[in-house]
RNA sequence: GGCGGCUUGGCGGAAUUGGUAGACGCGCUCGACUCAAAAUCGAGUUCUAACGAGUGUGGGUUCGAGUCCCACAGCCGCUACCA
């Protein structure tokens, strides 16, 4: 761009700021114990979800909720308020491994090179953040933290009677030894069936393994001992909270959905031939008359006892096929349901039939009981697999519509179900459970959709576990050994086996008295499980954050972070992992608040210029840098901010940028006029009181809309009424000083760097000495200014418009329909009709039904 | 399959609680300035020549529906054999 199309200098004055911002420590946020601290102040805590410092940089969709939360944290700060508004990184992770294994360069250097991106991406984006409290997860002093916390976790059970997390030296007390406290740890060592990847070398969460299978890396199933995290213990509390937190809808009831609590009951069947029983759970104990087989999962544990032996080679070919299996192989055969009969009979406890044992891969170890009675005529898969295999299908639920009871799976009338018949559904639930406990064979129960998180990596660039062996058994390291940090490695390649890649560090894991070093790290998860605590007290030493930090910047709401903005695809992970963290350590005491995040917003993604997904392949991806260069900081802020709701989806579009930069520009020319390549002082500002009675009108019903559109988020909204007033002024002849300043503040949140510029300008040619727009307060809007003396009245004729005029703001009935019947727009359509009836609604509607 | 979200001009989007549909911006058209252009300023811009019609489609409630109710369709996202 040439200098001439210029709108405004803004790459002269927009790091100018930035540096005076810095030098100066304006957005410092004094915490108790800090100098300047004013507790009376109320606090307000804004926090964005802090990001991944990829090699890539910034993508214009971190600066989306970046500015929402900036544009808040600074009108909170406007309006008397303490606002903590931090930013930090996320900075372990499996990426900066997969990198330096590419080039041979330590993780901590190549992270420490993006973070060093980000940062200047960022301030130069002129983010009111306190820097002194920025924190990385990778740094010791935070890593130390992450360990001590995992050592409540791990020094913690979850106490049935008081629902809560204890710490183990209660069990202790009560006598209870070694093994059976290892037994009931909320942090916990298991063999599980996992996910792991031969080339990534480190087991995958579940939900960690379609994005890597995508990226070309192989993923199988086995069996391995894992460090677990109870967060089942959880379920019930992680659902009924979340009615205390003001988060979407739709983002509570996918967490509601992840947990998955289904109410039903388990039931012991006795097995034809053994003297053990096997357990299923149902949500359907009302057809248990209509069970006609069983089905184990086919890694269930009784597979191979009960299995016959011409039936053998069939199952453990079929076990074989299924355990290589991917779950998107399953999903794909979801159609095609398969299994195998293992020869062995159950009896079903109703009515002493015999069901034949199956076992599939449509019944999955992992939930319930992995075992279940199936009931073919009321079961959706149950009904497809006895049709494929040809299994009997017995009616025992009447519709109460006329549809058809093979494969009707709703609600209805119990049949061919001895002591049920007759009874509605729910009614037969209970009265079956109730047999089923009074003849101990089965119980009322709980199941929840969640499993225990695994929590154990093999990966190096993630938080050592603070724990030794000894003897075959772990112990905590002492908290005074923190922080536990992994020793260099000169080759971070995968070794092809599950073995973590720590256990190469020898002289690290084996210690003098013979004990070995636990060589599994934390997953990613671990630094954002509790970042947004330790931004209160950041260089605390002594304790992951003062217990006065605490005290101040947590709330009388359930949650302690006032307002959180970020993406979706955190709904279930990042933020169902934060919300029981939280819980344990509100259990232990550490926390005075039940929930981390008390309002959560979520941004809408950045579509690219042609509506698509912005990704490199398409070509289609904008560089948050570019804009910045071409158009400035404050353009690329408010432009973001103009483009729609902030929670809906939206594309990028170049000219809409050009829009709100010409915008800023009008701004810029309401105090300015060029001449010669100079911007001097317009003659029109004046300091003087505002005569015109519009444009004061205008002036403060900005103040008023802009504040309250912050408040809702409604930033697109504040952007056009803050547009509407700079047209005023443009087409004032006189620009009064102190209306024009008060534009300025509430533009200031937005675009804060081309407004402190017009203002130290302005200032500077009056020789007025000003403070910083930044340090302003919010200006309070005068009602009197927003009255309108005349008001369009709308005159309708059976709801549709006819004719409009103006009248005077508290016009009677009287009034408006003589005005009304004056017209004759209004008249020639009440021609030959009766008029029955009028409504009148003051100041807006005059309305005549007739016919 | 399940769950959630969305659907308003050429485009992004406005519209308190049911009360003037299309604010604001983009684009486009015309005009002013200029030798000319850019930039800027001003006027216009839902469709239709007009009568009228109009917020995905069809119905309903109401004096009045983008907004409330019922049914349906199309896009997008998440999830997926959870017993």
């Amino acid at each position: 761009m040439s200098d001439a199309r210029k709108p405004f200098p803004f790459r002269e004055f927009e790091p100018q700021w930035q540096q005076r911002w810095e030098s100066e420590k304006t957005f410092r946020t004094p915490g108790p114990g800090d100098e300047n601290f004013d507790p009376t102040k109320p606090k307000f805590y804004v926090l964005d979800m802090f990001p991944y410092p990829s090699g890539a940089g910034l993508h214009v969709g971190h600066p989306e909720g970046y500015t929402a939360t900036d544009i808040v944290g600074r009108y909170k700060r406007m309006t008397g308020h303490n606002v903590l508004h931090p930013m930090g990184y996320d900075s372990f992770g499996l990426p900066a491994e997969q990198y330096a294994i590419k080039t041979g360069q330590h993780p901590a250097i190549t992270t420490a090179a993006n973070i060093e991106t980000f940062r200047r991406q960022l301030k130069s984006l002129g983010f009111a953040y306190d820097w002194d409290r920025e924190i990385a997860t990778t740094d010791p002093e935070y890593v130390r933290w992450t360990q001590w916390i995992f050592l409540q976790i791990y020094n913690s059970y979850f106490c049935e009677e008081t629902n809560k997390a204890q710490p183990v030296s209660k069990l202790e007390a009560k006598g209870w030894n070694r093994d059976q406290i290892d037994e009931v740890r909320l942090a916990f060592v298991a063999d599980t069936p996992v996910w792991w990847s031969p080339d990534l070398g480190t087991v995958l969460a579940n939900e960690e393994v379609e994005e890597w299978k995508s990226k070309g890396h192989t993923v199988e199933r086995r069996p391995l001992r894992q460090w677990m995290l109870r967060i089942t213990k959880y379920s019930q509390r992680l659902i009924d909270e979340l009615d205390t937190l003001d988060w979407p809808e739709g983002i509570k009831l996918l967490q509601k959905n992840w947990i998955g609590r289904s109410e039903g009951a388990s039931v012991k069947f006795q097995i034809s031939n053994f003297k053990f029983q096997i357990e299923v759970f149902t949500t359907r104990p009302d057809t248990l008359f209509g069970a006609t087989y069983m089905v184990l999962a086919p890694e269930h544990p009784f597979v191979p006892q009960i299995t016959t032996a011409d039936q053998k080679a069939a199952v453990e070919a079929y076990q074989k096929a299924c355990s290589s299996k991917s779950d998107m192989d399953r999903g794909d055969l979801n159609k095609d349901k398969s299994g195998v009969f293992t020869g062995a009979f159950a009896i079903n406890p109703v009515n002493g039939e015999q069901l034949p044992i199956w076992i599939a891969d449509y019944v999955m170890m992992g939930y319930g009981t992995g075992a279940i009675m199936a009931v073919p005529a009321h079961d959706e898969r149950d009904h497809e697999f006895a049709l494929r295999f040809s299994l009997s299908i017995k009616q025992v639920v009447q519709p109460n519509d006329n549809s058809d009871w093979q494969g009707y799976t709703a609600y209805g009338t119990a049949v061919n179900s001895g002591f049920l018949d007759g009874l509605p559904t729910a009614e037969a639930k209970a009265k079956m459970i109730d047999w089923l406990e009074e003849k101990s064979i089965g119980q009322r129960r709980i199941q929840f959709k969640l499993r225990d998180w695994l929590f154990s990596r093999q990966r190096y660039w993630g938080e050592p576990f603070p724990i030794i062996w000894k003897d075959g058994k772990h112990h905590a390291i002492s908290e005074s050994e923190l922080p536990l940090l992994a020793p260099p490695l000169d080759d971070y390649k995968p070794s092809g086996t599950p073995e973590p890649i720590l256990t190469k560090a020898t002289d690290w894991v084996h210690l003098p008295d013979g004990s070995l070093r636990e060589t599994n790290t934390m997953p990613q998860w671990a630094g954002s499980c509790w970042y947004y605590l330790r931004y209160c007290d950041p260089k605390n030493t002594g304790r992951f954050l003062s217990r006065e930090a605490e005290n101040y910047w947590t709330s009388d709401k359930p949650g302690m972070v006032d307002l959180y903005v970020g993406g979706t695809e955190h709904a279930v992970l990042h933020l169902l992992y934060a919300r029981f963290w939280h819980k344990v350590l509100f259990d232990l005491g550490h926390l005075t608040t039940p929930e981390p995040f008390q309002k959560l917003v979520n941004q809408g993604l950045i579509l690219g210029e042609d509506g698509q997904k912005m990704s490199k392949s398409r070509g289609n991806v904008v560089n948050p840098d570019d804009v910045v260069s071409e158009y400035g900081a404050d353009a690329l802020r408010l432009y973001e901010m103009f483009m729609g709701p902030l929670e809906q989806v939206k594309p990028w579009q170049m000219k809409g940028v050009e829009g709100v930069s010409r915008f800023l520009a009008r701004v810029w020319r309401v105090a300015f006029e060029e001449q010669d390549g100079q911007w001097n002082l317009s003659t029109k500002i004046q300091d003087v009181p505002c005569t015109d009675k519009t444009l004061l009108r205008i002036v403060h019903e900005t103040i008023k809309k802009v504040g309250e559109d912050i408040e809702k988020l409604s930033f697109n909204t504040a952007i056009s009424q803050m547009m509407i007033c700079t047209n005023a002024f443009t087409q004032a002849e006189v620009v009064p000083l102190k209306e024009f300043t008060q534009l300025l503040i509430v533009l200031n949140p937005f675009a804060p760097h081309v407004t402190e510029e017009i203002h130290a300008r302005v200032a500077a040619v009056s020789n007025r000495q000003v403070s910083l727009l930044s340090e302003s307060s919010w200006p309070t809007y005068d009602p009197e200014a927003l009255v309108r003396n005349e008001i369009e009245l709308v005159v309708q004729v059976n709801g549709k418009l006819r004719d409009r005029f103006m009248i005077s703001k508290d016009a009677d009935e009287e009034a408006a329909k003589a005005a009304a019947f004056a017209s004759s727009k209004v008249t020639e359509h009440l021609e030959g009709k009766t008029i029955r009836k009028i409504v009148f609604i003051p100041g807006k509607i005059f309305n005549i039904v007739a016919n």
